[in-house]
DNA sequence: TTTAGGG
DNA sequence: CCCTAAA
């Protein structure tokens, strides 16, 4: 099973430059892989403009397009059937989301994959639905998708090689989305960045800085990083992809604690003192950042947006909502008017989020760059086709799209709740350049999302919104299907729903059929989404007090199947030999880990000393508990003869 | 990374 | 299940 750890941005249209000149120490290591690298190199000098796009087309008229980038994912363990280059483009569809994913799969290049969502018809639903950003676009015929990935940098403290992954979607031609080689393609400098590639499709939004929207870090061993020699690269952010199983997945998911350091760490880059303070003291504190990290993308492209980049984005759309960058820099404090509402209205257009300031007239002028879409956890088999991951990120994103978000509006990190409230009574239009106005995207749910901080400076990335990963157990039995206006809760079931489950294939003797009720099938966590820009270019120091979400793995209890597994494997082997156990009965039950059978058997030996009356959770068959009493038996027995056998040894020694 | 145990 | 010390 490969568990995909998703993260989204939608973003009404991507521009990403590429900062990065390829370097001459490009080190593939795999054929293909250079080929691809190549073949994207090349792809990249031919754009004199450099640029990496990802915009998704609703239909080929790009005017209400969604883009959905910047999906990382990690796959957890070994084996992930997916392939890199498996990715393909046939399905390309105009609207499509793309989804570069790390994964942890052991051998070395199918570490970094980049996967096409594949859009479904829904697609154009919810293209529609979601409307981002200034719309605007004119037309964008077909639009195809190219991606490129380059590494770009590394971070030597702690030997982490970042990877940036850019995808573009232009009307040209569809380039085989996956490249890894940790070449990063040619750069150019920004401003001629700000090229079209696709005819006048132009970047109205594009990011000018540094974008990566979409990038992956790699895993910790790679070392060869190119150097980039664009400035603003060292800018990037980065989205560290450590290489982790499993579980150190799922404790990055769950991390309790949303490190800060990692992300001064970027900050110190992005401030190019090139004094890199080495954030990751330890392994934990590093995983545990990787989540917070997920945020800097957006805040990075604020702060390229305001600093780093020219006029450029200064035009302020008529209709669309547009933020000036001066305005940024400037700290002016502006009158923020009515175009607010508009934006907020848009109700479920928006998601994600970048804003404004504004100016001269009362009218405040936003332009939303990106919303973010909610986190989402996906596991499915490692037979899973790369098609099958494809359909369940799209079916997780449309489920979470298309299930009624509604737009929330964070002044300083605090929600604005009074939908009547003006700007101006809210504080909006006040001219202070504390001012941090953020958008977040949330599930039409009664519940309120987590508080988001929405005030971070790209500097300061201390409190991250401790994305509340929320996950849903599956409703047994109960499946929601088509369920057009369900409430969030149920539409995630739903999307959990699509989600395979594990199918724990315990080998059993018997044919036991492992009950489908047991199986878990939840394994999609979706996350309000929450992504808060701040306007303000300077830092807003905040510290996160926000008592960390721990995210806890899921509770699976062990099926009578598995216990019998369990019971015939230790009866074998032994109670010491877990990993043995681990792979010979349950190799294919991806979240039993050798610790967890472990813990397993202890409670079983338990359970089979107490009384029925005592037990709880489904009732193990006797006839198990009796040969775990005399398995463990007979094994503390041998382990004992074990020892007794050393111990003559040892005295004899004396 | 595994094992072994306590929490 | 989690967390960790040890190995």
């Amino acid at each position: 099973m490969c568990a995909f750890d998703l993260l989204a941005t939608v973003a009404g249209k991507l521009l990403l430059e590429k900062q990065c000149t390829p370097s001459s120490s490009s080190t593939p290591s795999d054929e293909d892989q250079s080929a691809v690298a190549k073949e994207i190199e090349q792809k990249a000098m031919q754009d004199k403009n450099k640029q990496l796009k990802v915009e998704t087309c609703d239909q080929g008229s790009c005017d209400r397009g969604f883009f959905v980038s910047d999906l990382v994912s990690q796959a957890h363990d070994q084996k992930c059937s997916l392939k890199p280059p498996s990715c393909q483009q046939a399905d390309a569809h105009p609207g499509f989301a793309s989804v570069i994913t790390t994964s942890d799969c052991s051998e070395g290049f199918g570490d970094q994959k980049l996967v096409h969502g594949k859009p479904k018809n829904e697609m154009g639903t919810l293209a529609s639905k979601v409307e981002v950003g200034p719309s605007g676009y004119m037309g964008y015929g077909n639009c195809k998708v190219e991606a490129e990935t380059n590494k770009f940098m590394k971070d030597e403290s702690h030997k982490t090689a970042k990877v940036q992954l850019g995808t573009r979607a232009d009307g040209c031609s569809f380039e085989d989305p996956l490249v890894w080689d940790g070449k990063p393609p040619a750069v150019s400098s920004d401003s001629s960045a700000k090229a079209p590639l696709c005819g006048d499709h132009s970047p109205h939004i594009s990011f000018p800085a540094s974008q990566d929207y979409v990038n992956v870090v790699s895993r910790d061993d790679d070392e060869n990083s190119s150097g980039c020699t664009h400035p603003n690269t060292t800018k990037r952010s980065f989205r560290p992809a450590p290489r982790i199983g499993d579980r150190r997945i799922r404790k990055i998911l769950a991390s309790k604690y949303w490190k800060v350091a990692p992300k001064l760490k970027d900050a110190t880059l992005s401030n190019t003192d090139g004094d890199l303070k080495t954030v990751y003291h330890n392994r934990n504190s590093y995983y545990r950042s990787i989540r917070s990290e997920r945020n800097y993308p957006i805040k990075k492209r604020r702060l390229f947006n305001c600093s780093s980049v020219p006029n450029y984005d200064r035009k302020i759309r008529s209709e669309g909502i547009c933020v000036s960058p001066e305005r940024c820099i400037n700290g002016d404090v502006s009158a923020l008017c009515a175009k607010m509402h508009e934006v907020t209205g848009a109700s479920s257009s928006v998601a994600g989020s970048h804003t404004s300031f504004q100016s001269r007239d009362s009218h405040v002028k936003l332009r939303i760059k990106s919303f973010r879409v909610p986190e989402l956890f996906i596991e499915l088999p490692e037979t899973a086709t790369v098609g099958s991951l494809k359909r369940r990120v799209m079916e997780a994103v449309n489920a979470i799209l298309g299930g009624g978000l509604r737009v929330g509006v964070l002044l300083q990190g605090k929600k604005v709740k009074d939908d009547n409230k003006t700007l101006l009574q809210t504080g909006i239009s006040h001219d202070n350049q504390k001012d941090v106005l953020g958008f977040s995207l949330e599930p039409k749910t009664s519940q309120t999302p987590p508080p988001l901080c929405s005030g971070d400076s790209p500097f300061m990335l201390p409190s991250n919104a401790p994305q509340p990963l929320a996950r849903y157990p599956p409703a047994p039995g109960v499946v929601h299907q088509g369920t057009c206006d369900a409430v969030p809760e149920l539409q995630m079931a739903n999307a959990v729903n699509f989600i395979e489950s594990d199918h724990d294939s315990a080998p059993s003797p018997t044919d036991m059929s492992i009950d489908k009720s047991t199986k878990d099938s939840k394994a999609l966590v979706t996350v309000p989404a929450m992504s808060v820009e701040a306007l303000a270019v300077v830092p807003v120091h905040r510290k996160s007090k926000r008592s960390e979400i721990v995210q806890r793995r899921i509770r699976r209890p062990f099926s009578v199947a598995e216990v019998e597994a369990l019971v015939q494997a230790v009866e074998k082997l032994g109670t010491g030999r877990w990993r043995d156990v681990k792979l010979r009965a349950f190799d294919n039950a991806k979240h039993r880990t050798y610790v967890d059978l472990k813990d397993k058997w202890k409670t079983l030996v338990h359970t089979a000393r107490i009384s029925p009356q005592q037990r709880r959770g489904e009732p193990v068959p006797q006839e198990l508990l009796d040969r775990v009493l005399t398995a463990h038996a007979y094994w503390t027995q041998q382990q004992a003869k074990q020892q007794f056998k050393q111990q003559p040894e040892t005295c004899l020694l004396l």
